[in-house]
DNA sequence: ATAAAGAGTTACATTTTTATGACAATCAGA
DNA sequence: TCTGATTGTCATAAAAATGTAACTCTTTAT
């Protein structure tokens, strides 16, 4: 999985500077010049994670910064903020547009490279795109196919989840052996700060659970009482 | 286990640009813009943490720490302490008022998380979500299991237990070898302000014992007559 | 030795939490 | 537009956890 990245910074030297110091980590790097400009990128690939400078010559970079947010389209992708000033109030108002961090220039490149990794870690570990196999269940998420391998034949079947069941599959997969409560999924699988009702979680466990029996898979979503939910491959 | 953190500053900038990093961590936050606001929010409810500015309008932070420190209720909330001096002698008096670390402003919002984290690791063990190994008894808070592994035979088996029962063995372990109340039990597990009986802990500490009891585990959580309960690997 | 205080046990009514099925609203594709 | 899938909420059932009281057992002090 190739992680893409794109800097956004008119000034040539810099952007330089980092596309190197990212090409060297492993990451594919796009460079925008322009918020305009990357905009237009914007729109053919969607990167991973934007590197967004502060001043931009056109559009300032928090007038960039809130148009990504607000798009459904771009708005999950982590966005990290360059900038020069130290000014505390900066700093508020890139965290308010939606950054996810910000660095200050003069940085290192290491440091750079850091903050990088800490922000996918955050936002993504659910979004890679790699199969997880567990528990004898198989989850591509790119081909968004579920299939349960029995213990006695080795032959797979297909699973047909609905897309919420897919993503809480998905989910608890990717966090497998942790218990997470309602409130943590529904902030991080149906959207930050939605308005829905606890209860509703328990819904849809019961979905997937459901549909999990139907290939004898049943004591993979676990309940932990007084918590929220796990998925383990030891039962309980 | 969301860990609330009370922000005593008079700025609203600072505070917006605290508040916002805390979030960002998982935090909860409660901000006050005063000594005596703080007070009155303690009276709801009790942080996890302060984290306190030395310059307050009303009173002085100093002697807001004092009182915090004075109050049975309040006494054993880690306290941070912001300032903008660099005075050594600032920096004692804090440390005298109780304060367990010190940030001088400017910081950065990655060394005020940092220093956080090490005070919530020093002072509220039993918040911390590492596995807590003891007495053949291994309690993982993040999966919210815990395992006994005999002393004859080196497997693990699963121990179930209920939400009380569970939340006080892990306290009892993170703070092993200590004497506690009842009444320090019903406050730091059941939360503070709770009404009831000392003697319902009884009752908790027997629903404990009888599934250590199970594994094998008999004189893991002692009696100290006339005060309260220990957990302790050196039997009584 | 005996009473008093502290702690251990048990049973049980009550409360809390979770599971489950049904339903109406919404969405997506034909 | 029609049709079936999907989604969130609710009502109810079921299960588990909780706090209290009553009673017993142990230790301590007189």
């Amino acid at each position: 999985m190739t992680i893409t990245i794109l800097v956004v910074e008119d000034e040539p030297a810099i952007q330089e500077l980092i596309a190197l110091n990212l090409k060297r980590e492993g990451f594919m790097t796009l460079s925008a010049l322009s918020a305009d400009h990357a905009m237009q990128l914007i729109n053919n690939v969607l990167p991973d994670l934007v590197l967004l400078d502060w001043m931009l010559p056109d559009t300032p970079g928090i007038e960039f910064a809130r148009r990504l947010r607000r798009e459904e389209r771009t708005k999950i992708i982590p966005l990290i903020m360059l900038t020069a000033r130290i000014d505390e109030n900066d700093k508020i108002a890139g965290l308010e547009a939606g950054a996810d961090d910000y660095i200050t220039k003069p940085f290192s490149p290491r440091e750079l490279i850091a903050r990088i990794k800490a922000v996918l870690r955050r936002r993504l570990p659910e979004m890679s795109e790699e199969v997880i196999e567990l528990g004898g269940l198989r989850l591509d998420p790119l081909s968004h196919r579920v299939y349960a391998c029995s213990d006695a034949s080795p032959e797979s079947t297909e699973i047909n989840l609905g897309p919420t069941e897919f993503r809480l599959l998905h989910f608890l997969m990717a966090y497998k052996e942790r218990v997470h409560t309602r409130e943590q999924l529904l902030d991080r699988i149906w959207g930050d700060h939605v308005f829905i009702e606890d209860r509703t979680v328990d819904v849809h466990i019961r979905r997937l659970r459901k549909i999990l029996e139907s290939v004898d898979k049943e004591n993979l979503v676990q309940t932990v009482r007084g918590t929220g939910y796990r998925f383990s491959v030891t039962p309980s």
